[in-house]
DNA sequence: TGCCAGGCCCTCTTTAGGGCCTT
């Protein structure tokens, strides 16, 4: 149990439904390392997701505020996500805020979906969700999105909804939070727990 | 199998329920 090496993510969907969204982004953050990934989805958007995230698809094209954006396959997206994880050479605990009502779930099916599940749980040792972390951490400050928890403790705004941005800014929080060990396990869940589909 | 977190806060509360937070 000693030092786990905690990795950063985040993910960009077309819709908050987790049984069935598609990925459009997904990054990674570890120290300096990063990994940032982006794929057309096989659905269609919700408006609200087209609206928080700025992603369209036109033609088969994924574009971000207008721009084009480079894809891959979903296939190779999660292929990739796996070589990057394997690369720390020991299991990882996957940090994303509200990990545990989006993220979790979403990677899991879609794992599953293109049987890489059994890879996934080699490599993933669980779950650690900074948005119950930091309800623990400070019980009585007014909001808990990662956009306030950065406005009030890193004192900047940012493109939040780049799921890259958005992986770096909650690793900066966490390394100015430095929270116990004990508020952390608390917080954290392991990859097979029963809920996940 | 069947279930879809979960713990705290608020209030039209304490014999409880809904919102937060994530796209």
């Amino acid at each position: 149990m000693g030092d786990k090496i905690i990795v950063f993510i985040d993910l960009e969907a077309t819709g908050l439904d987790t049984s069935q969204c598609d990925i459009i982004q997904l990054a990674a953050v570890c120290e300096e390392r990063v990994f940032n990934k982006y794929t057309v989805p096989q659905q269609s958007m919700t408006d609200s997701a087209k609206q928080v995230t700025g992603f369209t698809v036109q033609s088969g094209r994924l574009f971000r505020r207008g721009s084009p954006v480079e894809t891959i396959s979903i296939d190779d997206l999660l292929t990739s996500f796996l070589d990057f994880l394997r690369s720390f050479q020991r299991p990882v605990l996957l940090a994303a805020h509200s990990v545990m009502r989006f993220d979790a779930p979403v990677l899991t099916r879609v794992m599953k979906k293109y049987d890489l599940y059994p890879q996934f749980q080699q490599v993933v040792s669980g779950f650690l969700d900074t948005f119950l972390l930091s309800k623990r951490l400070f019980p009585r400050i007014k909001g808990y999105s990662q956009v306030s928890l950065v406005g009030k403790f890193l004192g900047k705004t940012y493109d939040a909804h780049n799921a890259e941005e958005d992986a770096k800014m909650l690793q900066e929080l966490y390394n100015v939070w430095r929270p116990e060990k004990s508020k952390v396990a608390i917080s954290t869940f392991k990859v097979d727990e029963k809920y996940f589909y």
